[in-house]
DNA sequence: CTATTAACGTGATTTAGGTCACTACCCTGA
DNA sequence: TCAGGGTAGTGACCTAAATCACGTTAATAG
């Protein structure tokens, strides 16, 4: 399947580290291909997050929705990303986040049982987990940062930056929403920046 | 020493395994005591943050400053905490953060080439870095949200449910800056919510 | 092929929170 | 013992960004 082809360079090169013909037949045999058509979702607001998805193709968000209705992302992800609330996964905990194909998406998916047990067994996938631990974490902080200390302006310059293919790939409002920001100013900004 | 013996308590604990004596005594062999005296830095802008520590005492803030000489505060530690700049630590980058001792500190310190060892050779040791870093994930996760979402007001709210002993151990200009606040602003929310 | 709905732009107005200025109260150290 | 830095409270003012309101165009569904 070349779904799984992806997803096997992928761990290689994360990891640094070879699957044998083993490790892959056992990764064919647990993570399950689904597919999601645009909006449906892939985890909703007070369901444990059961599934871990790779995403194989497509694009989707993770948000809240407070009191007001008002949606904020959290989360844009795009092929090769991993789909999950880590708090309801790790926990089974119901999530507070809901997560939405933002376009059609094919995912592999997983459970946490079956994740255990690929990390016992298969070192790659294993020195991978720890690799993106860590990118996560960086990222997370970073974002921290960004949100606590940056003005809008900033922040969309940061995105520009570091994340330039998310303007082609999502709409202003999702950009707009994942930097914090309502629409209009995140418009006005672009307007000015143009100059 | 008693700092080793909080510090294994500490990781059977979060563990869930047991430490043999040749852990303990490889542990003890690698991790060094260090101490700072209150507004001494663990760790300096633009350096390599060479080492993590685990605090035995004391507290401490991770903080970058602005163009305009602003601090903003991205993380304060306590007794039982790890003190590094992540990114730093695991990339080798030069770090943008500064960590600053806020009242005198005993750390015990070790190198990444160390904790690559630990993290191989003791079973605890590795199943205690997996559990934090699932608790940083999540960590980070929930302040995201919180910036983007939360107004001044409901950001202290959630500070005070979820870290009450911070208000005792930290500084009001301390925590406007963790939250992202003037410190006027704080002494306002702080003076409404008395009512 | 219309009819909706989503997406984006732009002006007018409002507001949360920042900035500046001044005061009072500890501490801590020479 | 007293001076000076760190800490907190409060008023007056300012500004970045949200909100509200409206148009325009592009995309999608029936």
């Amino acid at each position: 399947m070349s779904n799984f082809e992806a997803f096997f360079d992928y761990i290689q090169e994360i990891s640094g580290k070879l699957l044998s013909a083993d490790d892959k037949h056992l990764l064919m045999a647990h993570f399950k291909p689904k597919k999601l058509r645009k909006r449906q979702y892939f985890l909703q607001e007070g369901d444990v997050c059961k599934y871990i998805g790779f995403i194989v193709k497509g694009s989707a968000r993770t948000f809240t929705v407070d009191e007001k209705g008002h949606e904020h992302i959290l989360k844009l992800s795009l092929e090769n990303w991993w789909l999950a609330d880590f708090e309801s996964f790790y926990l089974l905990t119901p999530s507070r986040f809901n997560i939405e194909a933002l376009e059609d998406l094919e995912v592999l998916q997983s459970t946490n049982a079956q994740i255990e047990e690929f990390l016992k067994h298969i070192p790659a996938f294993s020195a991978m987990a720890n690799v993106i631990s860590q990118n996560y974490t960086i990222a997370n902080q970073k974002r921290v940062q960004a949100a606590m200390s940056y003005t809008a302006e900033e922040r969309y310059e940061d995105l520009i930056s570091n994340y330039p293919h998310f303007l082609k790939r999502f709409s202003q409002n999702m950009i707009a929403s994942y930097l914090g920001l309502s629409p209009e100013t995140l418009s006005r900004i672009r307007k000015n920046s143009l100059k």
